[in-house]
DNA sequence: TTTAGCACTCTCTTTCCCGGAGTGCTAAAG
DNA sequence: CTTTAGCACTCCGGGAAAGAGAGTGCTAAA
């Protein structure tokens, strides 16, 4: 049997009806929709070819049609019309974007309520950097004789510092050579590689330097390895509850503490400005009855985040597509704007 | 009509039955809890009394009683035993709160998270100074002609930097002078008075430091403003919908949002270690049948934050009390130990 | 003041029934 | 061979009716 163009035109209808009522679609209906060219029962004969060959599924006999994931999937590939973004809601989108570079977790927890907002569905945001993270440069500045503050310029060109308390006196004369040290040293290179430095200098120092010394790669550490990990925020979680399909307490409850607690098993696609995930097509059982809809977008040249919408298989995928690549659009401008300084290896 | 000792018995019973089940209480359970002593007729008429007091009520004629508002401030205040911590609880307790001490706000999503984990109910947590938060101490790093990093201390110790790009080229003998400056008149003011400072020594800088001087400060008031912002880190709003009153998923999604997205008019309360607010008591509309139980935690001498708790009414007051403080103790002495330096004016 | 007894009330669950929507099949028409 | 009208049939959803159960309030006696 074969996919003729009138089938696909059914099944077009179908999704589009379903998605907007989430009752299952009749034969009747569909007739009305397709400008009364064919009756009902034709209607009727062509839904039962689109069922046996997959892309429509029966709740019940006697009931309406509506599409199974395989349905969507043909409908995503082929039938659905690009949509536009109309200018209002790029200038929302662009409006809702203007946020402080300030702290990047700021940024993605308010870029994914923006999102969330946007499409009404929950949302989850991420960035990450496409290599390891290293310091680029270390600044130690006195403040007493008994602390300092370290600063730590990484590769990214984000800026950390903290106050050390230290645990001996220094001598103010010695930081230069520390901070020397540390500069040759310990830029430019993974954190495992600078505990393993720390040992290898450990003798060509003097002990009490050697203390700081080893407190500020502590804290260097530290900094590298929380900013370089993927951290992934969600938003927008009680946006399910509006829907049907969640009305039970106990479906919205699963996925929703899924959200908060599980999220690194979100679909995190490497390539692609965007991706579509229906359904089954989720490798986490969780998700195995809903789709996620993910984008990416680019923070400078060095890292790439994702945005995605989580929502049932009954989703305009149309819509939430636009919005969500207007998203990502306008945030890889946003950073591309704020881009970072040009990278030359700026040991000191 | 009086309180006797039996009515007031007869209350405990009756809340911490109800609270249990969520299933309103009969009069044979309340004479079987209270060891038979009397019967279920006399309850009846203890229970009639109790109704017109005001302490239970009654869902319909022929259904058991249920606490009132009134009924559980009564049994709050005066019926509730203490309830002490097992050991076993102290320790998760504080095993959750072997937290890193990096990021204050990375701190208070993972601390709301773990209360929330620990008494089943949506959490919030904030931190907030006393006093409003100043510069104690600037620093700028020439990194390139054509960037720097500014490094600012802030009143309470904690460290903010970040690279500025500057728009035009600045003579490195000069940046000592500007630092100089920063020290001497921006360290220790309102960012209100930091702007007006900027204004009054405009004339008394060369145009092209003071263009780094109000990047600067520009990023220094904008670091103070959101440093010294009330944040508040909600966690586990989909534990709610483990509750019989949230079933519903109408009811469930007005509370979830609200914590989403109104969380700043949650209870803040100002004084005293821990407070019970039940039901109407609330004024916030959508908490007018919920509870709400706040603790309040120091943060050094300077800071003090809230974990707060929120649940349905008919909630277990003594266990949610008794772990509430737990982690604001715990809290209390994780950032004790952890404790800022002393404070002492230092102005370079 | 307490208690036993009992009729009564109200909710919750189950069952049954009915209307409506939609189907699948058949047979005729194009 | 495809399309269409007609029609019996299926299944869901909602509402009414009935019954069970839990608990009450009242009365009268202890």
């Amino acid at each position: 049997m074969e996919l003729t163009e009138r089938k696909r035109q059914i099944l077009k209808v179908v999704v589009e009806d379903y998605v907007r009522t989430a009752e299952p679609v009749g034969s009747k209906t569909i007739a009305a929709r397709m400008g009364g060219s064919v009756s009902s029962a034709t209607i009727r004969n062509e839904l039962a070819d689109l069922v046996e060959l997959g892309y429509l599924e029966q709740p019940h006999t006697s009931a309406g049609r509506v599409p199974s994931p395989k349905g969507y999937r043909l409908y995503v590939n082929e039938l659905m019309e690009q949509q536009r973004l109309s200018v209002a809601e790029t200038e929302r989108i662009n409006a809702s974007l203007h946020l402080k570079m300030e702290e990047l977790d700021h940024l993605l927890s308010q870029a994914s309520r923006a999102v969330s907002s946007f499409v009404n569905y929950p949302a989850y945001v991420t960035a990450a950097g496409r290599k390891h993270l290293t310091a680029r440069r270390f600044d130690l500045l006195a403040v007493d004789e008994r602390s300092c503050i370290v600063v730590m310029m990484m590769g990214d060109n984000r800026v950390k510092s903290q106050l050390l308390r230290l645990q001996l006196k220094v001598d103010l004369e010695q930081m230069p050579t520390l901070v020397n040290l540390l500069n040759t040293h310990f830029t430019g290179i993974s954190v495992d590689e600078m505990n393993q430095e720390l040992m290898n200098v450990a003798e060509q120092v003097p002990p009490q330097l050697f203390l700081l010394l080893s407190q500020t790669i502590a804290y260097a550490v530290d900094a590298l390895e929380e900013a370089s990990q993927r951290e992934i925020v969600t938003a927008g979680a009680s946006q399910l509850l509006k829907l049907p399909e969640f009305r039970d307490a106990d479906k919205a409850h699963e996925l929703m503490s899924f959200l908060a607690d599980r999220k690194e098993s979100l679909p995190m696609p490497e390539d692609g400005p965007m991706k579509i995930l229906i359904g089954p097509e989720n490798v986490t059982e969780v998700l195995k009855d809903t789709s996620v809809v993910v984008a990416s977008y680019d923070i400078g040249d060095e890292m790439r985040g994702l945005i995605g919408v989580v929502g049932p298989t009954r989703m305009d995928y149309a819509t939430v597509a636009a919005r969500l690549s207007g998203f990502a659009d306008g945030l890889t401008r946003l950073f591309g704007k704020q881009e970072l300084p040009p990278k030359e290896e700026g040991k000191e």
